[in-house]
DNA sequence: GCCATCATGAAAGTGATATCCATTGACATT
DNA sequence: AATGTCAATGGATATCACTTTCATGATGGC
């Protein structure tokens, strides 16, 4: 999995003339490494420690690279914050956000897209995409 | 429905003893008459014209204000502006967003609901809010 | 190794939101 | 109607999370 998608990186990058670096090979360790919602600050900041010498723009702009090779997606869930999450092929999920301690959970339901699609169909509306996001406590801040 | 909520504003004012002034009467009056999804700029623009000596921070101030009534919701619906939408008492809807002209239509689906009480229970996890957008093309902008 | 390009990082720029502060206004009490 | 008190206003400024700039440093095809 994370092998796949270095390779799907390094297939992208080819394809438009970039070049590898350092600093990308190190925050796409990293990124593959962590928590699948993770704040531009975030992975910054864990990087930091290690390689105090990477720049908050050069983080800023591979996780754009990311973004634009497919294997990450930029989500907004009301922070304030930009987050990436990893992208698998073919793959769709929607999240359950703790508004406690910000943890995120996916989940997937077949029978709730086949609602919005028959929800869509009635209003002529042709769906692209779409974001479902229940916000509430998670089984652990419930206690 | 106006008056239902210029009475629920005026109550919560009281409650909070805060004070009625022009300029929050002529911004809840713009606000009930208008698109119900306006961003601060928009309303600050549309009151501009025939009350030019009210300020912005006044109309961010005052929308923030609705939203704590419970008269008004904050919304995001990824264009980096916030919007203020109507609440009506104990009406729920989501929406139908078009990413060619902008349009919001909303919708309400019992069994979509239903469905997420079920993801979130199985999870442990307890809603307090959701949010859900389907993006893509509306009837108009599809042909 | 040379060199045209691309990448980097510190710093400056943006745009939306949030706050500050001197002045004004609302309203309960004389 | 005048006063006192405290909230409200609005212009200006600050903040926050990006986003871009630009001088310097790497990369990789020759």
């Amino acid at each position: 999995m994370k092998r796949a998608k270095k390779k799907a990186f390094a297939e992208f990058m080819s394809q438009r003339g970039l070049k590898s670096t350092k600093q990308r090979d190190i925050i796409l360790d990293s990124f593959l490494s962590s928590d699948r919602h993770l704040s531009i600050e975030e992975l910054y900041l864990k990087l930091r420690s290690k390689h105090p010498n990477i720049g908050y723009a050069t983080v800023y702009r591979t996780l754009k690279l990311f973004a634009e090779a497919g294997i990450a997606r930029e989500m907004q869930f009301g922070d304030g914050q930009t987050r990436y999450e990893h992208v698998s092929e073919g793959e769709h999920h929607d999240h359950l956000v703790c508004t406690r301690c910000g943890h995120i959970e996916e989940f997937e339901n077949e029978a709730i897209e086949k609602l919005q699609d028959e929800v869509a169909e009635t209003h002529g509306f042709l769906i692209e995409r779409h974001r479902l996001e229940l916000y509430g406590l998670c089984a652990t801040c419930r206690k």
